[in-house]
RNA sequence: GGAGAGGUGGCCGAGUGGCUUAAGGCAACGGUUUGCUAAACCGUCAUAGUAUCGUAAGGUGCUAUCGGGGGUUCGAAUCCCCCCCUCUCCGCCA
């Protein structure tokens, strides 16, 4: 969420920003928002004199009262008073509510390093390790035949237990996804420094709006309105939320935390190209990494969690790039967003297994996330970044693909070794 | 699921309609005293909104906030209703 002051104070600077991000239809709504929040500051200044009234002659009806005196003129005139209160701030809450309605569904202002382009097209390669890149000397598999043939994987039956896009892993498939997953934690917290954090899996309405799912994305994910509740689209929104409504303490800062969680997303209206097993799944397993940092270091530490997201990918051996997205295609909630994707060589493309964003303070306003750099100064929003690293579907297909031998079988890759406690699918 | 007890500032805790601008204590921070530490004493000690002054750092006024929301009242931490959370007991259960 924006800071309606700064929107009060740079118009056209959010104009722009909404611009570059292919929403140019949007720029009306910032004029709307001004509207409201001029008609807001207007209605409190009346609401508050009355009030202010209100008080000054409550005390003097208990001062009269406490001496017996007769107070009924003063009773009867701040009766009308109050009527005139009340009314005024019905229609304030009203106003208020039509601007958050509009503040919830504006998008980050992007730094300004990000490029200016209107989709995908235009997203830059930042960075391209293809060292460990494969020259077949046979056809590859992809992961889906891989994942059958050796028993891995059974799409089918996860069909038949949940539905489509809901993977069963069975056997060394189900082990090699443990280890994956163990592996990744372990390197975060013993290289990187992060804290494990093992979150709830399901999460109220208030943590989706803190983190930005709600409102905007919310038809992507699951809820369960018996106990309205809602199904992790990822382990962001609790991990962040662990410290929602809080002041934190500059000198504990930044905070990391790397949580294992199972994702569980919707995709509501993307079926069709690319969604075969895992390309497109309801559910799937994923690290992430969460910090909260200091406004000034924000864009190192958004460096240093894609380098942390990448190190997996070195230690797999595995080829990636790195990009830098561009306005038109980054998430709303982002000011900045680099993509880590992983090579298919069967879909001989690259796949996104991670997503590291700076969302500055927009997380940090919703969610109500603050610090205090000293026990004097003034509290301010802090920044909040995430990062996936990775998750592990489009990181199975990479890793299946890439390490399959001529005769149909996994080589595993040496790091997961001690985890699998097996070298050979 | 049933019954009961609770939720007050960073923490503890008083507060049954106006005398509370939320008592008192602890912790923290600044200072005085002090050979050093400790103690004592003095002071500071919320958050947000809004207006205003200032180049700014910040100051000042007003408003709101005692788990959340609504109601009664001239006036609510206090009375009423709904909800959330915590604890105790009972029941059920992977």
């Amino acid at each position: 969420m924006l800071d309606i002051k700064y929107i009060r104070e740079n118009p056209d600077h959010v104009k722009a920003a909404l611009v570059n991000r292919q929403m140019s239809g949007e720029t009306a709504k910032i004029d709307t928002l001004l509207q409201l929040d001029t008609e807001r500051r207007r209605i409190i200044s009346e609401v508050e004199t009355l009030k202010a009234t209100r008080n000054k002659v409550s005390d003097d009806i208990a001062a009269i009262k406490k001496q017996k005196g007769n107070a009924d003129a003063m009773i009867a005139e701040m009766k009308t008073v109050s009527d005139t209160i009340a009314s005024l701030d019905r229609g304030l809450a009203a106003t208020q509510s039509q601007q958050e309605e509009i503040l919830l569904q504006l998008p980050n202002v992007p730094h300004s390093s990000v490029p200016i382009g209107k989709d995908a097209s235009e997203n830059t390669v930042h960075k391209e390790v293809l060292t460990s890149k494969r020259e077949f000397d046979f056809a590859p598999k992809d992961h889906l035949e891989l994942g059958k043939s050796l028993g891995l994987l059974d799409f089918e039956r996860g069909a038949k237990i949940s539905g489509a896009g809901f993977p069963l892993y069975m056997g060394k498939g189900a082990t090699l996804e443990r280890a994956l997953i163990n592996f990744m934690l372990d390197l975060h917290l013993e290289k990187h420094g992060y804290t494990e954090i093992f979150p709830p899996f399901f999460v109220n309405q208030a943590s989706l709006r803190g983190t930005g799912q709600f409102p905007k994305f919310i038809d992507q994910v699951y809820h369960i309105p018996a106990y309205d509740l809602y199904a992790i689209p990822t382990a962001e929104v609790p991990v962040t939320n662990i410290h929602a409504g809080e002041v934190l303490k500059g000198k504990d800062l930044p905070i990391k935390y790397a949580a294992y969680s199972a994702c569980f997303r919707s995709e509501a209206g993307s079926y069709g190209a690319g969604t075969k097993g895992f390309l497109r799944v309801h559910q799937f397993n994923k690290v992430e990494m969460v910090k909260f940092a200091l406004p000034e270091t924000s864009y190192d530490e958004l460096e240093t969690l894609v380098s942390d997201a990448t190190d997996i990918l070195d230690a797999l051996q595995l080829p990636y790039r790195i990009l830098l997205l561009c306005t038109g295609d980054m998430s709303a909630n982002a000011a900045k967003c680099y993509d880590i994707e992983v090579w298919s060589p069967a879909e001989q493309k690259f796949l996104e297994a991670s997503s590291c964003s700076n969302f500055e303070d927009f997380q940090a306003r919703r969610a109500g996330i603050r610090f205090k750099r000293d026990e004097k100064s003034k509290t301010e929003f802090i920044h909040t970044l995430n990062g996936s690293g990775l998750a592990t579907s489009r990181l199975m297909v990479a890793l299946l693909e890439t390490y399959q031998t001529k005769d149909g079988h996994i080589t595993v890759p040496e790091v997961l070794r001690p985890y699998t406690k097996f070298a050979v699918i």
